[in-house]
Order: C-alpha cells, then sequence, then structure tokens
DNA sequence: CTGAAAGCGCTAACAT
DNA sequence: ATGTTAGCGCTTTCAG
C-alpha cells in the first residue's frame, strides 16, 4: 500500500495538516519541517493520491481537448495534432493534464454539457470543427472555462483564438513583390468552403494594393488534378506569370508536374510558392518556398489562455495569434 | 450550484445509498425505484461528480499514453496519432479517458513512476519509442497495468502488441507474385536503425523461398534523393527489373521521378510498389499499389488489451496484431 | 429491497 | 508555527 499523508505524520511527528501545508509549500510552515517532511516523503516514496487532491480541491488539473477524432485524422489532419501536442506539452509544464475528447457537431451540444456537469476537468478546448451555434450557446450559459481554436464562422461572446491567415497571405505576398516578382497567379481553393484561403487572399491584397498591383486569382483547386490541368492551360498562354503561388502543398505537386512535363525551369522560367510546409514542400524537386504556420506554438497559446480563463473566468478573449514563418528555398 | 446525490435522496424521498444503487445499477434496487430516482436524476439534470466517484471508487477511468510528443512529431508521425485517436475511441466507448504525457527515453523511468504512484491513472499506454531497459525495470517492479505499442527489441516480461510487419511485407511479395511479377527490387531503409523494413524484408523472403524465388534488396535508401539516385542506376542496366517495391512513399516518389525522367511508363515499362498508404500514394501520377496497416485498428486494440490487464492483472500479452490491407491502384 | 454509517486521502478554515 | 476538525460527494459494507 503507498504511504499516505497520515503515515507521513505519524513519521515525522507532526499533524497531518501540518504535512499536507509543507508538501503544498504554505508560508506558514517553517522551513526547517517544511525540509524534513519533504525528505521523509522522499525516503517513503510517497506521491499524493491524484484522486484524493482532486477531490479535496474541487479541482483536478485537468483539461478536455474537443475535436473530432475520426478514423484518419490522423493522416488527414496532422495540423489538430500538431495543435495538441502544443496544447499537452504548455499544460503538461504547469501541472495539467490533457484528456482526448472524440466529439461531432451533432453530438457536440449534449456530450459538452454532459461533461461539464461532471466536472471531469476543469476547462475544455475545442476545435472550431464541432461549434455550432447551439454549442456555443450551451458553452455561454454554463459558465464554464472555455477556449475555441478557430474562429467561429458566426458572431458569438465565446473565447476563442486563430491563426491569422491574414498575415500568412500578406507575408507570402509581401516576400513575392520584394523579391521583384510583379505577375503573380493565386491557386485558391472551393470560394464557398475554403474560408482559409478567402482570408489568405485578403492578406495578399493588402500587400498588392499598397503597391497598386493586382493579383490574379483562380479559384476551385482542389487538389492535384485540378492544379495539375490548370497550370498546363497557363502555361499555353503567350505570356505565362512570373509566380504560381499555391493554397497548399499538393497544389504545388500539381503546378510541378505540369512545368516538368513542359520541360520548364522551376525558378528560372516560373517561380512556384506555397503555403504551408506540410507534407511535402522539402522533398520536391525543386524544394518549395514556403509559408508556415506554427501550430505547436498555436496549441501553447490556446492552452495559456485556457488556464487564464481558468483564474480569471470573466476574461473573454477573441484574438489571432499567429507566426507565420517563411520558408525560402529553391522554388522563387 | 450542481445537483447531488443528496438532493436527489431528498427529492425521491429515499437515502443517498439507494440513489447511489439506483445509479449504479445495483440488482438489489427494485425496477420501479430505479425508474423513479433515474426520472428524477434527469429532470434535475444530475451528474454524478467525476471526482468524488473517483475517489470513492479509487480508480478513475483515465490511462495514460505515454509517448515522445515533441513539436514536430504530428507531421513526422502520424501513425502515431492515428494510433493515439483508434485507443481513444476504445476507450471512450467504454467509459475510460485519454490522457496523453509527453515522455522522454531519458526522464520515463522516473515520470512514469510517479504517474503510477499518484494513481493519476487506471493504466498506462506506453509507445515503444520510450523503451528502455530500465524503464521494462521499473514498469515490471510495479504491478501497475501497462500495454506497449511496438515490439521492445529487448527481452522482457511486459506486456506489448505490434503491427506484423512480417506479414506486411509477405502480403507485399505474395501479391506481386500472384500478379506474375518476379523480377523485383526492395529498396529499404538504413540497415541498422530501420528494423521494419528489416522485419518487411523476412515477410519478404518467406513468399519469395516458398516460390524458390529471391528478391533483390538495396538497402541504406533513406529518402527522396537516395531514391532517385538508385533508381537512375538501376534504369541503366541492360536488364531493368520488373518492379521496384519501396519501404515507403517517398522514396516512390523518388522512382516515380527518375522514371519520368526517362519517359518512361510505370507500371507497362517498370511497376511501383510501396508500403504505406500515407502521405501521398493516392495523389501521385500514376497512383500508388500500396500495403497499408491500419494503425487506427491497431490502437484499438491496444486499448482493449489494457483494459482486459486491468481487470486481470496477471494476464500477460505479447502479440502481433495487424490487418495490413492491400490497395492496389495504377502503378502495378 | 432499503437505509445507516463508515470511510476514501486530502485540503482548508479555524483554533491554539 | 502547528494542530484540530469538518468536510468534499460518492461507494460500500452491514444491518434491518
Amino acid at each position: 500500500m503507498a504511504a499516505t499523508i497520515f503515515d507521513l505524520a505519524e513519521a515525522a511527528g507532526v499533524s497531518i495538516s501540518t504535512v499536507s501545508k509543507a508538501l503544498n509549500d504554505s508560508y506558514s510552515i517553517s522551513e526547517k519541517t517544511k525540509k524534513r517532511i519533504r525528505d521523509i516523503a522522499d525516503e517513503m516514496g510517497y506521491k499524493p493520491n491524484a484522486r484524493a487532491r482532486s477531490f479535496a480541491r474541487k479541482k483536478n488539473g485537468i483539461i478536455l481537448f474537443a475535436a473530432n477524432l475520426s478514423k484518419g485524422v490522423g493522416f488527414e489532419n496532422p495540423h489538430l495534432f500538431e495543435m495538441v501536442t502544443g496544447v499537452d506539452r504548455y499544460l503538461e509544464e504547469k501541472g495539467y493534464s490533457l484528456i482526448l475528447k472524440h466529439v461531432t457537431k451533432d453530438n457536440a451540444p449534449e456530450l459538452i454539457k454532459e461533461l461539464m456537469l461532471s466536472e471531469e476537468a476543469d476547462g475544455i478546448i475545442l476545435h472550431a470543427g464541432i461549434l455550432t451555434r447551439q454549442l456555443a450557446f450551451v458553452l455561454g450559459k454554463e459558465a464554464y472555462p472555455h477556449l475555441v481554436i478557430g474562429k467561429p464562422d458566426f458572431v458569438n461572446t465565446l473565447s476563442w483564438i486563430d491563426v491569422s491567415h491574414e498575415s500568412a497571405g500578406q507575408m507570402a505576398a509581401n516576400y513575392l513583390l520584394d523579391k521583384g516578382y510583379r505577375d503573380v497567379v493565386f491557386l485558391m481553393g472551393d470560394p464557398v468552403n475554403d474560408q482559409i484561403s478567402l482570408r489568405r487572399l485578403d492578406g495578399i491584397n493588402l500587400a498588392f494594393e499598397e503597391e497598386e498591383l493586382t493579383i490574379e486569382t483562380i479559384s476551385g483547386i482542389t487538389g492535384f488534378d485540378d492544379s495539375r490541368r490548370i497550370t498546363e492551360q497557363i502555361l499555353e498562354r503567350d505570356k505565362i506569370p512570373e509566380v504560381i503561388l499555391c493554397n497548399n502543398n499538393y497544389l504545388a505537386l500539381g503546378c510541378i508536374n505540369s512545368i516538368r512535363v513542359k520541360n520548364m525551369d522551376i525558378p528560372k522560367d516560373i517561380a512556384i510558392m506555397t503555403f504551408d510546409n506540410y507534407p511535402f514542400s522539402m522533398l520536391v524537386q525543386p524544394m518549395l518556398t514556403a509559408i508556415e504556420v506554427d501550430m505547436f506554438e498555436m496549441g501553447s497559446q490556446a492552452a495559456r489562455f485556457m488556464l487564464q480563463k481558468i483564474k480569471r473566468p470573466n476574461m473573454q478573449t477573441q484574438s489571432f495569434c499567429s507566426t507565420p514563418i517563411l520558408i525560402e528555398r529553391e522554388s522563387t
């Protein structure tokens, strides 16, 4: 049987409350006794029982991370897990633990209400992918520490943080403009569902308008094949653009493919730049200049805000935090 | 304030122990009272307090997942997270929760000992990547429910499960042989550190020996560039092989690249097959025939064994579980 | 079938 | 600076 606070008290010849205070570094215990008790604790291999402690303290140092954890998500959305690691690492540093919860849009409101009521955790971080108005309502009503990762697409009073895709777009554009490129095509995703490429475009436009230039956009390019096809067409033009800026690695791969077939050189004949460093911008030939967003950092930030919310529940955070990074490689 | 068992007892005009039993479906409570109490519970929006329950039961329904969660791991090792989702989903189904713990080889023995002693969780699943002899010793000494994912590379009395890379290799080889291919080159990884490709080779050899054939292997091919270079050389031969079997997607990409440059056709002039479906075997042209291992399933299995260990602590599991899947595509 | 009562190991007033 | 004591909300004998 593991040693308890009671055993320590006996061994040290003090009361259990003295032991408790010593272990929790209370100001009212002399350094001498603290040390003595701690030494005894080490000696006896004592570790406080986490369950009893949680119970007495009415908090357990657990944060929930709610997201849709469908089969395949590890491959389809590694960004999510990079975020999760960021969250976890920050929390661990602060003595908290992270529990993963699989939640879908459909069952989120009910499930999360239960989670809040059962006090299984001290707070919850929600991935925007499962957010609905109904869920926002539930979260708003129960004053439970929460933080959404990803900007909700409706007006709300929730706390959230998100990547600034606008900044990333702006950074990409500024880089290209600085390099002297003027004639740029931006291959965007689905103009309705792909909020991200729209937000990147906002940032890009900001930079181009500054120079009184405009950028050509082609939207609805959702994958490798689309990209290959459209690039083929672009290369047929009388005057081909100087750069193709791709919304992601797969689009970039499509471009490269078509450019290769034409036996053209990157970046001499045409340059390529992409958003995201993942999954293979450093693995293709030539290696791609890319704008990366640090999802790990993003997760850490989220965790930080979460713990702040727990301390000051009235605080409302609605902010963009991001550190887009430019990785210059051979393709520009 | 959330309702407690006490409030329910009052409302129902029974004792708290009756309420407790009714909620926990004890056989000694009449169906009638059970229903009445449950209705009242629903009505009052009662949810048992997880912390109090854990405390009283001396278990909290939490399983730890210990792995090295360094920055970047989400991208570098999505398999890990696919496994984590598998673990989590199974556990949730059974009423358990999963806590992620960042642990390194260096701090694992100490950290995990603490985790065990503090009873923060009911059991621990460890990724083989953090396993050392010392850790194995700690786990062996404390009779704490554990399960290692990945076969330890030393003799031990731990419980573990692992993917059968041998089966995957065998499956790949059998497929190629069935298709009528005889002349195959296997591009392997580093012969010292890459245990996985060695184990795949064992399976491959099994299949080839059955047909009294042999396979050519080239080891030390660790990435895109290596693969591109070696493929170039292979294509210079007087008699080129019928198939190149690649240890992963990146190697396959390298092959494709070199083959394209030569203006040769896949699979007419030479076929390509790869291990892993991830990250882009379905995105390249031609799409690659691949052997995939279901890591989600693997995670579920691990979770299942973990819960069994909790119920029957003496049980020792040392087994391979795997369901390699063959995905036939255009490249063979 | 139901109730009374004794904890679970620790924290946190409050008293000394 | 240290000790006393009353819980925290629930489970679980044991008695009825």
